[in-house]
DNA sequence: ACTCTGTCTCAAGACGGC
DNA sequence: TTGAGACAGAGT
DNA sequence: GCCGTCC
């Protein structure tokens, strides 16, 4: 998931992209957010019970689990009482060139599974823990119960055609959203205009988020945005594989140099550096056409391409199709979003009835909503005057940043040095 | 000296009471 | 599972 | 700030 290394390299070769801003300077702002990562974030860390007991998923009287309702129900209201309005964008169909990646995670999956059952018989209480935690996953059932919450929430919701990170990008370009909400910087190659990581709640007081904005990115690499996508997918994306011996100082330097990843591959040494496959196929098809397996056995559910199509999309270079899938993500377009009352009976009838809350936590937590969204619907409720003002200011001081950096690389290499010795 | 790879570790949500 | 950070070791 | 609870 995400680009390796990329929040590193932005860091040091782009600094100017990121900024920390409090959480307040987001009051007013739609925010698009990737459901299905928040989903499966709440399902790893929701959970009751110590270090000495087996961990376990909250549920409700039926057994079914409900720490994603809990999670999603909380930090939604943090959200709109923080002034921000989110919008939960669910994952649709998986692209094709990934089913690689998961048909692995499928049979680690598989393993864990079968890890699980021998750690119960055994009475293994931390074996369990740790399997049972590699088996969560947002399955549909998660992914619908939070549907149904957001929307007795009024909070809108848009099922994307594809990844939820295209779709989110494409709000945000859309202008519907100010930013993409997400630790997967995948957003970025996607090419949304901000995306705002840390948005959580971990240290109540002083919390703050930080922002990427993708022009100062362009603009920091000094490359063009076709660069930055094969910059992207040479330092490891979901699509394709890597060429080994390349990472992200080395990755940059090339595509400065030559430009695209073509002229990468023909320039580098590939004795030294090995270039995947999938990434010359025609080379494969010319020196031996021997052995040919992909993956047999395991389930392929539409195996409807006749042969012409299956032969060609072998002849496109694994790099090239995911370019293509960066830059031409399928997405919905002419998307309405509303933020509506709640409703509150249904809500709390759903969560105390069917998910087993607390009644007057419930209805606690729906006046909350209420009134945030209430204070949210008031006009004028974000006053960009006064933080286009505070955005002068900031230029100095992302200066002053870059020189204290220059200060802290200096000392982390005297560090080094007297560490070493 | 620099970069990459592999291995390890740890935490992962949010709230409230104390 | 992921990500980040720290560190060792190997390749250039 | 730590730690137990939420279901």
């Amino acid at each position: 998931m995400g680009i390796k290394g990329l929040a590193k390299l932005l860091s040091d070769e782009a600094p100017d992209c990121i900024r920390e801003v409090e959480l307040k300077s987001l009051h007013g702002r739609k925010i698009a957010i990737d459901a299905s990562m928040a989903i499966y974030q709440f399902l790893i860390a929701v959970r009751s019970g110590g270090p000495n007991q087996q961990a376990t998923m909250l549920t409700n009287a039926e057994g079914e689990t409900t720490s994603h309702i809990q999670g999603m129900f909380n930090r939604t209201i943090r959200y709109m009482t923080e002034g921000i309005r989110p919008v939960f964008v669910f994952d649709g169909k998986p692209p094709d060139v990934k089913s690689h990646e998961l048909i692995k995670r499928r049979e680690k999956r598989e393993k864990a599974q079968a890890a699980l059952a021998v750690a119960s018989e055994e009475g293994n209480v931390e074996e369990q823990d740790k399997q049972s935690k590699r088996l969560v996953r947002a399955g549909t059932k998660e992914n619908e119960d939070c549907r149904k919450l957001l929307t007795l929430m009024g909070v809108p919701v848009v099922t994307a055609p594809c990844e939820a990170e295209a779709q989110a990008a494409a709000l945000c370009k859309a202008g519907l959203v100010y930013a993409t909400g997400t630790e997967d910087m995948d957003a970025l190659t996607f090419a949304t205009p901000i995306l705002v990581r840390k948005l959580t709640f971990a240290n109540a007081s002083k919390s703050m988020v930080q922002t990427m904005n993708y022009n100062k990115v362009i603009e920091g690499l000094a490359i063009s945005h076709d660069q930055f996508v094969d910059l992207c997918i040479m330092l490891g994306c979901d699509y394709c594989d890597t060429i080994r011996g390349v990472g992200p100082k080395t990755a940059l330097k090339l595509i400065r140099e030559h430009g695209n990843i073509e002229k990468v591959i023909e320039t580098i040494d590939r004795k030294k550096f090995v270039v995947p496959e999938s990434w010359v196929p025609n080379e494969k098809k010319l020196d031996a056409q021997s052995d040919d397996d992909d993956e047999e056995g395991v389930e392929s559910p539409s195996k409807e391409e006749n042969n012409g199509i299956v032969d060609t999309e072998e002849l496109i270079p694994a790099y090239v199709q995911a370019r293509k899938l960066f830059n031409e993500h399928e997405v919905l377009n002419d998307i309405e979003l509303k933020w509506k009352p709640c409703q509150a009976e249904d809500l709390q009838k759903f969560l105390v009835d069917d998910m087993g809350f607390n009644v007057d936590r419930v209805k606690n937590n729906i006046e909350k909503l209420q009134a945030a969204y209430k204070a949210n619907s008031k006009p004028q409720t974000r006053m960009d005057s006064f933080f286009a003002v505070k955005a002068n200011p900031n230029a100095a001081k992302s200066a002053a940043k870059r020189k204290a950096d220059a200060a802290k690389a200096k000392a982390a290499v005297s560090k080094k040095k007297t560490k070493k010795h």
